[in-house]
DNA sequence: TAGATTGTTAATCGATTAACAATC
DNA sequence: TAGATTGTTAATCGATTAACAATC
């Protein structure tokens, strides 16, 4: 039980990989693990793993090894990810798997809960390590897993029609674009730019508990 | 001189900042440079910067230093860029921005040489480490260093006026795009698949010696 | 209890920094 | 030649791996 301490920038970096392999775990039903296996899953050792999770604590248990939801639970934690407002993805096409793969969305403030299409095609495929589900158990999802922002990357019209589903079931604000980039306010607030047409429009950085979606006009035109 | 051998992983991931130290220092019309001076300038030991140079031979002099353009010209040798296709990006708007900043284009076998605009508020500004030229400049400048590829971020009308000139340039091939992503295709050959308006185009991937620009057609629906 | 597996200390490996003789 | 600065060897630092006593 070290707990806080210097922790080097290596184990730091290490995390999110732990993060991911546990939540696949958790996923699959797995409820302990040994820093063995998850070293054989994982293709690092078993003492790498040790020493790592003893950074923070003793999470482990001898004899007996990991449980993987505890485990996934406080990594989570020193990660932040509960401060990060939870969102889901509406459309998985082109569009939205470019933004999901290319755009860093953690340090937006953001953590990709879910991804929906309503394509067959697209249906079941993985996303940033989320399988894709189908858009009609969106409801559901939404209700079990209370997501508060949704990134929608599905026509206009389609998307303005699903607006009043989305704020009765709690998500808040959402975005709707063709094409977009990050810029910073000269307050530092963080916003959207979203290429509509020929115009560019810039929509304040959604809030978690902002109630409605509100858009900030200010149209500039493009390069 | 220890010539190829083993390098360090860590020692290939610092060449490209080197790379671009050196590019600066050229552009400012510095000739030679000590590890010391090189050293402060990018924050780190003048030790390391000797023993990285030294992974590939002896590039300095004793009680002279470094030959700057030298220097770059190797490095650059080492980091493969002359296999890359030299390109321009034409419009440093948003999306020309977004474009330059998110995508890696040194792994899609593109190294950007120089970016160009028309807004004066544009002109000037930084965009990862190329200063935006005003568009007007631009056919010096493909006489001069001779681009290969036009990564063009402008509304589409001008950039159908701007073919025949690009072209007869000596730039063979040119994207046009408001949104994008990149796939592979089942040969292996990637491709760039461009959002125009409601439907998704795939272009081919556009090939140093090609002559004039070729489309493949294959248009699908976007999800 | 016996077996398993952790937490932790010690050994190894690699990367960075310091030092200095070689040499331009 | 004298001063400067490299190339390179040796010392340090940090990160990874191995080993094992502690303990569930």
């Amino acid at each position: 039980m070290k707990q806080d301490r210097h922790v080097s920038p290596s184990v730091i970096n290490r995390l999110p990989r732990y993060y991911r392999f546990l939540r696949d775990l958790l996923g699959r039903g797995v409820t302990r693990i040994s820093s063995k296996e998850l070293a054989e899953l994982m293709n690092v050792t078993a003492s790498q793993i040790r020493q790592d999770l003893n950074c923070f604590g003793g999470f482990g248990q001898q004899g007996y090894g990991y449980n993987v939801e505890l485990l996934h639970k406080e990594i989570g934690s020193i990660l932040g990810v509960d401060r990060l407002t939870p969102a889901v993805l509406i459309g998985a096409g082109n569009l939205g798997k470019t933004l999901a793969n290319q755009v860093n969305l953690s340090t937006r403030g953001f953590r990709l809960i879910g991804a929906f299409d309503k394509s067959p095609a697209i249906i079941g495929t993985d996303l940033v390590g989320l399988t894709v589900q189908n858009i009609d158990s969106l409801e559901a999802f939404c209700r079990r897993y209370n997501p508060k922002a949704a990134i929608i990357c599905i026509p206009k019209e389609a998307a303005a029609a699903m607006a009043g589903d989305l704020i009765s079931w709690g998500i808040v604000g959402f975005w709707n674009f063709s094409s977009y980039d990050f810029t910073q306010n000269h307050q530092g607030v963080t916003a959207v730019n979203v290429h509509l047409g020929d115009s560019v429009m810039t929509l304040s950085y959604l809030i978690k508990h902002m109630d409605g979606f509100q858009e900030e006009a200010e149209t500039e035109d493009d390069a």
